[in-house]
DNA sequence: GCCAAGTATGAAACCGTTTACATCGGGAGC
DNA sequence: GCTCCCGATGTAAACGGTTTCATACTTGGC
């Protein structure tokens, strides 16, 4: 394939020149530029993207490493982070499906020289390691990290509130005895929605180590099996609190397939506000994380931290949790589920509806 | 940052004797080996990428280009390259959300010398042009191609010949006056789709061009619109096949909001079996592919050409698309929706249940 | 007619690796 | 004791660009 080389000779120039017309940097005659365009164009010439990186130190590239990539949330977040990319010129370098801080090492280091900046949401602590490394080189971006790195900015949800104020609204509909279907232990997302739940019975003065909690990991099939575990448990909870909205559609099967009816024998609310939750049957009161929003607001800050340089500071976000009300809940005023249903009420906090 | 010469100065060797301990490539006396490991460490040294694959001409990265990045259905293509990727340590430079040749062309240009291959999914011709530029430097898989490209492989669902079972489907149950909602003009998917649907009304001895053809552009809210703009019909469909779910979800929901009830009032049938398609209110009876396959399949695809190198052949595949019959076209056996009920019936493109 | 300023271009160093080839000891074979 | 071979390592040339600095040639002002 043709390098620069080829086209100064074939132009009879210097391959600065050549270099010059394709970077439009310093004044190049017209003539010489359109002649060494024409020539360029005929060899075909495509300027190699990493020998330009190796001498610009810069790549227009973003690495992009996540845990696992099953399920939509981690879907949205990177249309997220993929979108307000390309508004910033930026293509992305994508590695996921990391289960271990052996592999995460591994990508950072394929990863370096290729990228200006990584956005990593790290499984667990062992990718710390990675984190420090690739930190000295360039700019690292954390998302929901389970803990906070010097001189990285993050980007977290309100998990813990979000949960919070999702049984707290099931305390205020009259329910006593509520289940949770936890997430992975070790999950930074799932401990701390176990802890908005703990925390919101105890400000209603009821007792949450009494709670039954259904260990689960996130997936379909896991709140399939809670919801069998809860069926067989007596007294049987009359509500549940799914870590996640995954495992709520899996309930929700448990549920049907033993032919108990939602919200009137057992209330269920989620956690993520995957696209199908309105759709659901009963469409599910879940608490609404804007995942598309945590992808882009990570990319804002990384670009705020490629300007600044490694000087930058370490900016913590925090990207709001909010409960959607449907009628999994059996709230009195929940929305269709098909319509929308957007209520200004309950201090800006809670929707309804919808979306 | 430390450099390869800096770990060489250091350890008191030449900057081959460093690389080759990171390569092993030939015999290294061990304890030299040991020492330059160190060293390494000491230092925090780490190859730089884009010089290694300056000179090996290798990037062990995949480039990805689609055409947009909304939709379930291209998250999961993503998640099926992603994986498989992986499996063969490559990583994956993603562009997507290019609405035009341009973009295509300036994407194509950013990747050259950073990727081994590029996995394409054009939205239009005028993409026709990087894929053949690219394509002299780097082997090219194209996925759903509108135009098959000399010596690229290529992979596609048979979006026809799924079309046409649903729409057959859709007469077998005695329905005569059948509606499609189209997708955006200039897709491929969207064409074949409705020459499927076509085929099917001609061979029943229907006449193609008395069906009713709403325009739709795949998305949710134009199924909306095409519901309303049905209802108004006189007479009024009996069944109609959106050439997408997301357009099936918009109809339900206006279908619905009508009054009509699915499918007594009228049938549904839509494309591509997203996540919630049996979660939906009638569960919506659809044509499955499998995209998470798709996108696994490029990337063997790929090997195989990355493996053969220039002179490898053009390879073309299909993967199936399978009619899955749940409760929104009132098929007298559909499944529940929430319980599995697969049949090995019907000559083996007929699914029923949720799955 | 000379100097300063400005424009267009070339020469060469450099970015951080890999790798072909050269070099250098030392032990085996005779 | 002389070759020959082999293992360990160094030298230096790529790889394909960007960029600093130098150079040659025009102009314009006085």
């Amino acid at each position: 394939m043709a390098t620069i080389r080829d086209v100064a000779r074939a132009a009879g120039v210097s391959i600065a020149t050549v270099s010059r017309v394709f970077n439009d940097h310093t004044l190049v005659n017209p003539e010489t530029a359109s002649r060494v365009l024409e020539i360029a164009t005929k060899l075909d010439y495509w300027p190699n993207g990493a020998a330009q990186s190796l001498t610009t130190r810069r790549t227009q590239t973003l690495g992009v490493m996540l845990p696992e990539l099953f399920g939509e949330f981690y879907s949205e977040v990177i249309r997220g982070i993929d979108r307000q990319s390309r508004a910033h010129d930026y293509q992305i370098l994508l590695s996921s499906s990391h289960s271990n801080g052996e592999e995460v090492l591994i990508a950072g280091r394929a990863m370096l020289g290729r990228i200006d900046g990584l956005i990593m949401m790290a499984p667990d602590e062992a990718s710390i390691e990675t984190v420090e490394r690739v930190r000295r080189r360039v700019p690292v971006v954390l998302l929901n990290p389970r803990i906070e790195v010097e001189g990285c900015c993050s980007v977290a949800f309100e998990n813990f509130s979000g949960a919070r104020a999702a049984v707290t609204h099931l305390i205020g509909l009259g329910h006593r005895d509520i289940a949770i279907i936890t997430g992975p232990p070790g999950n930074v997302d799932a401990e701390e929605r176990l802890r908005g739940f703990r925390r919101a019975l105890a400000d209603a003065g009821m007792d949450p180590d009494a709670a039954a909690v259904i260990p689960g990991d996130f997936r379909e099939s896991a709140g399939y099996e809670a919801g069998v575990a809860l069926l067989a448990r007596k007294p049987r909870p009359t509500a549940v609190f799914a870590a996640n909205d995954g495992m709520a559609v899996g309930l929700l099967a448990a549920l049907a397939a033993a032919g108990k009816r939602v919200p009137r024998d057992i209330a269920v609310v989620g956690f993520d506000d995957i696209a199908m939750a309105a759709y659901l049957n009963p469409p599910l009161t879940t608490v609404s994380v804007d995942a598309c929003g945590l992808g882009h607001r990570a990319v804002d800050l990384m670009m705020g931290a490629i300007e600044s340089g490694p000087t930058g500071g370490s900016l913590r976000q925090q990207l709001p949790a909010v409960l959607v009300v449907r009628q999994s809940c059996g709230s009195a005023t929940a929305g269709t589920g098909l319509l929308e249903q957007t209520a200004g009420s309950s201090g800006g906090t809670v929707r309804r509806g919808r979306k």
